[in-house]
RNA sequence: GCCACAGUAGCUCAGUCGGUAGAGCGGCGCAUUCGUAAUGCGUAGGUCGUCGGUUCGAUUCCGACCUGUGGCUCCA
């Protein structure tokens, strides 16, 4: 027995509280099963886990601290985890029985499933895969009862002893920690729970894929082969999930990229630099359009920096000292280092210095869509989500220490308009204090408190990242929640009490002496690549008629219309839409199909009887086979692509009378 | 960068147990003039990612490198 597994032994009952209100009182170290079935066997049987006062643990497990107790059922999402956990356990078995020379190294409960990372001398194939899957039915169907055995340091160590990982697990937990290890038929591991009471629980699971992992997240460590998998109570939960990852990898923007032609890559320019097509650059030149006409509304004045600069800027602003793995090498120029800029704030700030500042010029806020080049390693790259130059839409906002308080607030609203329209949800994180940090406590707590204080005054929710600022101040992180539920990284607003310093900016206060102004830095859709890529996805390719890249097709159903169908296209582009024709002398049908494996918003057909009454048949997107629409004037077609791309609508309507 | 896997026509992929390659779609040409998700026929495209090695001969086997994919680490 660990010393806190006998810390209480003696001190008399516990307190549980049942949800409906009763209170049963046991000896501590009574085991949470033989509380359920003191209270019916039908639910024992349902039961796979409990709740203490939110607290997760398994049937086994003796009781050490009553309060709200809870039976958790595979109804309850929270019994997944210990399903998932249980099948990671699963896996090790069946992984253990087939390549017993396996070291174990960690197998936790994952969203949407569970991995564990073994020690092998040969990396996985797929073959050991299916055959493990197959092993793990064995195991299931064996129907290996978890036990559970609280142990001491020393038993555990002789129980492991042929496992240099486990060891090293072992020698890390604290002095007070209860030591315990799980056995379910052949395998025992090191664990500290909860599981479910036995292996024929996991039955609608799968073996996903397998990926190197180093031993404790550490590069300088041993490189470990970990096996992902997904595990569900029923197998609709798991169908669905499967198809969760089909559509996902159905939106994969670098496919749709290539279907629609919005942009690729070319390995003669380098990886992780995009080349971006006519029409991708038209949805990304809308959003900007969109985001300039949007700040310019809330006050910034744009500005334009050059792309590389002497290194001398970047040893003032503390970029070689802190940033230098991700900046590119230096290029000589005339006897002189330059390097590309990774980031926009230090040409931002030069044109604040160019001239003196009064506290009456503030605040100001310079805005760019500064291109910046920051070297990623090679494995890291995706798509148009991680590469190595990409254009930010930055901006920084210089202003005295009264103001910043009222500058978060306007920028809640800035990033607020801007989200609306792309029809993203959010949430709101707070990232606090990291440990290298520069600045005294006390200012941090001031800035952190008063970044809550803004959100809590707007009654916006957030979560607090721990730790997780930027070394020169803390930030606020917005995600965007996309179409089908995955986050991706938003607006960010950082405050930064590091670069005033290290550049020695000033402003006249109304004292007529030297003040130091408050810095902050914010972007909205960060990066152009990345945001669009994952508007991709988000979409699915299908955009907004204001991003569109093409947004109508005009097509003749027969060449003896076809020069009303150019006359159309022409007078829809003379109105400011994105129009074209398909001249191609193929069926009406397949022209349709052209487009709409295009997905174009709208297809406007012209036959005989619209060429003569100036109308045209619009077929919407998503408007399934078989269209049959009413003819509509095209003037009323015009007005309303017009009314529908001002207003940045999310959704189509211009089709209709 | 690390581990694993992959790279054949513009795209998606087949194939060659070593004798320099095929399909569908797309492109082009001709015919077709069609009323809402693929008209027919014909035709042109590939030093099989790159470089080296083995071999009489390499797209195929071996090695290195490049690029990509899934992860790890990191991140806008």
């Amino acid at each position: 027995m660990g010393p806190a597994a006998t810390a209480d032994v003696g001190s008399g009952l516990l307190r549980l509280t049942l949800p409906d209100g009763a209170v049963r009182e046991v000896p501590v170290g009574t085991s949470p099963r033989d509380v359920i079935a003191s209270i019916g066997a039908g639910l024992l049987r349902a039961a796979v886990a409990v709740e203490i006062d939110g607290v997760v643990q398994d049937l086994l497990t003796p009781l050490r601290a009553g309060g709200a107790f809870r039976v958790l059922t595979a109804k309850d999402p929270r019994s997944l985890d210990v399903l998932r956990h249980s099948g990671a356990h699963i896996l090790a078995t069946a992984v253990r029985r087939l390549r017993p020379d396996a070291q174990i190294g960690f197998g936790p409960a994952i969203e949407d499933g569970f991995y564990y990372d073994f020690g092998v001398a040969e990396p996985f194939t797929a073959d050991d895969i299916a055959a493990f899957e197959h092993e793990m039915q064995q195991v299931v169907a064996a129907r290996f009862p978890f036990v559970r055995e609280e142990v001491s340091r020393d038993e555990a160590g002789r129980r492991f002893a042929d496992d240099p990982l486990k060891l090293e697990r072992i020698a890390d937990l604290g002095a007070d920690e209860v030591i315990s290890t799980y056995t379910d038929g052949p395998f025992i591991d090191l664990c500290r729970g909860p599981h479910v009471p036995d292996t024929s629980y996991l039955k609608h699971f799968k073996l996903l894929h397998t990926a190197g992992a180093y031993w404790r997240g550490d590069e300088h460590r041993p490189m470990l082969q970990r096996i992902y998998a997904t595990a569900w109570w029923t197998p609709q939960d798991l169908e669905a999930y499967l198809h969760r990852i089909e559509e996902a990898k159905r939106r994969d923007h670098r496919t749709i990229g290539t279907q629609l032609d919005l942009f690729s890559t070319d390995a003669r320019v380098g990886p992780g630099l995009i080349l971006w097509h006519p029409r991708g650059a038209i949805v990304r030149t809308e959003i900007e359009s969109f985001e300039r006409e949007l700040i310019l509304r809330h006050g910034y004045e744009l500005v334009y920096t050059p792309h590389i600069a002497n290194e001398k800027l970047f040893e003032i602003s503390g970029h070689l000292e802190n940033f230098r793995e991700n900046m590119f090498a230096p290029m000589d120029v005339d006897g002189v280092s330059y390097r590309p800029k990774p980031m926009n704030c230090p040409g931002h700030i030069a044109i604040y210095q160019s001239r003196p500042r009064s506290y009456r010029d503030l605040p100001i806020r310079y805005a760019e869509f500064g291109t910046v080049y920051r070297y990623e390693r090679s494995g890291v790259l995706h798509g148009m989500l991680r590469v190595r130059g990409f254009t930010q839409d930055d901006a920084h906002v210089f202003c005295t220490p009264e103001q910043v308080r009222g500058e978060i607030a306007r920028l809640l609203d800035l990033v607020d308009e801007m989200l609306s329209v792309f029809g993203y949800a959010y949430t709101v994180e707070l990232s606090t204090k990291p440990a290298k940090a520069l600045g005294s406590d006390a200012v941090w707590a001031d800035a952190e408190a008063m970044l809550a204080g803004v959100l809590v005054e707007r009654a916006l929710a957030f979560t607090v990242d721990a730790g997780g600022g930027a070394f020169y101040g803390p930030k606020l992180d917005f995600k965007l929640v996309d179409a089908i539920g995955r986050k991706w990284q938003g607006p960010t607003v950082q405050l930064d009490f590091n670069l005033p310093e290290r550049f020695q900016l000033a402003y006249a206060g109304a004292d007529n002496a030297a003040h130091r102004p408050i810095m902050l830095h914010r972007v909205l859709v960060g990066s152009m690549e990345r945001f669009v890529g994952g508007l991709i996805e988000h979409y699915a390719g299908e955009f907004p008629l204001w991003l569109a890249p093409e947004q109508v097709r005009v097509l003749a159903v027969t060449d003896d219309v076809a020069d009303v169908a150019t006359a159309v296209a022409e007078r829809l582009r003379a109105g400011g839409v994105r129009a074209h024709t398909d001249p191609r002398s193929e069926t009406l049908q397949y022209r349709i199909r052209d487009a709409v494996m295009l997905k174009l918003p709208y297809i406007a057909v012209i036959g005989a009887r619209e060429a003569r009454d100036g109308t045209v048949a619009v077929s919407v997107r998503g408007g399934g086979e078989k269209q049959r629409p009413t003819p509509i004037p095209i003037d009323t077609f015009l007005a309303a692509l017009r009314r529908e791309t001002a207003s940045r609508a999310l959704t189509l309507s211009a089709g209709t009378l």
